[in-house]
DNA sequence: TATATTCGTCGAACCGGTTCGATCGCTGAT
DNA sequence: ATCAGCGATCGAACCGGTTCGACGAATATA
């Protein structure tokens, strides 16, 4: 590979005057950028992407954390990966993507090595070890979830309450005083993933306020426990109206299922739900929801997370609640 | 953050003498030993990713190369992205992932700026344009997939053709004589995707031995439209008493479909299918089929990747097919 | 006891960039 | 005619590691 020294070398200038023509840092004579320009192409020259992270502390790289649990439904995680990936790319920055196992010892490896500039965090609990190595890294963060403790990040994150008192204002503006309400799978909870009580406890207050009754339960995550577990759900409420289901896997799952049993929707249940806009993609869900934006997510905190990289204190810390909007499709009577 | 300096000034040796404690390339009297580790430990310090690379030329960074079609199913993508990443750590490897849409210009900048030790392509096109830019590359590279021309890198892929076999095989053996093919869609073809005809044409060769009428036909790719064109392809073939389905967005609808068609399987109509392993886990697939595993596709790429980065030379470029093997659900008769 | 080895350590060079300060020739203002 | 100011370029230092050759002391060999 060709090195600076080669094209200040074969253009006959000095290796800083190679370096200015490529930043335009300084002013350069025009025959003189020409003659380096050249020497580049010929040379087929490319900067050294360690030697200039060395060199300006700088590795144009953002660290994607991610944990795969088994109790989460693949899709949605490649959306949010997918969306970070591009829009890191738009604005210069590669991905380094990092799945260990042990998440606290992964943010001090790629932070303390220097290897990225900033990181973003992926599936946020309550209380996430990898909150401490993180506050004590040189480089900012963006998280996309709600944590406990929001200080020295900045965090991304859908208003799952509001989404919640949506549905529900939806449903009991149709009259509906009877709803079932399909929750994460109870290991969400325990590993603290907020946003599985943000939105169920927002579902509750609002039907209590409202006079509703809720049934709460908990889905499951693998099949065919899902099934059974629907099936199990239906058959021990016969009298709910209504059905909020705040679960991935479960709502892939649900069309299936009704189909199955014979249940007519909306004649015999009104279905509402909350899932990736994109899920319509790859399955076929004719239910009114809330439907999640993982891109426009996505971009906003890698945006803002670049901003902050090239100025650590351009905005103090922000927690961006993004407002949930509701698809209607006829889904409830 | 401490540098490899100032650990030497703490221990009160050079820093070569340093270096070498840590990489233990040199013997190092105990004593000095320690009084290095402790004032590492006392540091906090931990080894520069960028100033390694530039000093060894080798950054322990894979990229991992891939295009989102469209026309693809994410929840098999993830498979292969997960596993890739978790079997990189395994051997000390970190992945940097690109999903730039413009393949060839990524090959380049990444390997042309030395940001990676090895690449790793999945989703490969039969003439696909990646390769001539990685052939140009200093860097080894895996394929997860099989081109056209295979020269100068290693190839990792199912056995599509002999899955076929498998598939058509086990419904001959029962009895079968009238079967619908139904294959990735169109564009999965036009694409190069070769794993798409592998599949398909070892099908119809074995069929047209074996005197079975295989009647061929493209799926759709989104939602709602793959549900429409399956239940149009099982009103056409009425009387075909089996279905291959090598299609991953049609099988995960298939369960839902047949059952709103009120067809039993096998009793009405048998079903055999090619999908990863993991589908079980998120979907209710109880079809005989040749289950693929992307964990051991991956870790074999990623190994076999990495002996190659170590020595260059080590073994001439291979081409491995991974035997497919059949499981069976009792979804035929 | 003289000599060859081995052990442990150091200094310097190098990897491939960026950036600061200095120099030099011109131009324009005084 | 003098000098400030600017444009264009260079050399050197630096980023934070690794590695090679050298060297003194201790140990083994003859």
């Amino acid at each position: 590979m060709a090195t600076i020294g080669d094209v200040a070398r074969e253009a006959g200038v000095s290796r800083s005057t190679v370096s200015y023509a490529l930043s335009g840092k300084r002013t350069i004579s025009r025959e003189t950028r020409e003659r380096i320009e050249s020497a580049i192409s010929r040379l087929g020259f490319t900067v050294n992407a360690g030697a200039r992270a060395l060199a300006t502390s700088e590795t144009m790289v953002l660290g994607l954390l991610l944990q795969f649990h088994e109790d989460e439904f693949p899709p949605a995680m490649l959306q949010y990966i997918y969306a970070i990936s591009q829009a890191a790319r738009e604005v210069g920055y590669d991905i380094l993507m990092v799945t260990d196992s042990d998440g606290p010892a992964a943010v001090r490896r790629i932070t303390q090595s220097n290897m990225v500039d900033g990181i973003i965090l992926l599936d946020i609990a309550h209380d996430d070890p990898r909150l401490a190595p993180l506050r004590a890294a040189r480089q900012p963060a963006a998280l996309i979830g709600l944590p406990r403790d929001t200080e020295g990040v900045d965090v991304f994150d859908l208003d799952f309450g509001e989404a919640a008192r949506l549905l529900v204002d939806q449903l009991y503006g149709l009259g509906h005083r009877e709803v079932i309400l399909l929750a994460p799978p109870r290991h969400v909870f325990e590993r603290g993933g907020a946003y599985a009580w943000r939105f169920r406890d927002a579902a509750m207050e609002r039907a209590a306020r409202y006079g509703i009754t809720l049934y709460t339960y908990y889905g499951e995550s693998q099949q065919p426990a899902i099934d059974r577990s629907l099936n199990a759900i239906l058959d021990a409420r016969p009298t709910a109206t209504a059905l909020i289901v705040h679960n991935d896997a479960s709502i892939a799952a649900l069309p299936r299922i009704l189909q199955e049993r014979g249940t007519v929707v909306p004649d015999d249940l009104s279905v509402v739900s909350l899932f990736p806009r994109d899920f319509g993609r790859s399955f076929q869900l004719p239910y009114t929801a809330v439907e999640t934006s993982p891109d426009t997510l996505a971009r906003e905190a890698v945006q803002h997370l670049v901003r902050r990289i090239i100025d650590p204190d351009y905005a103090p810390p922000i927690v961006k609640f993004v407002e949930p909007e509701l698809t209607v499709r006829g889904s409830t009577a």
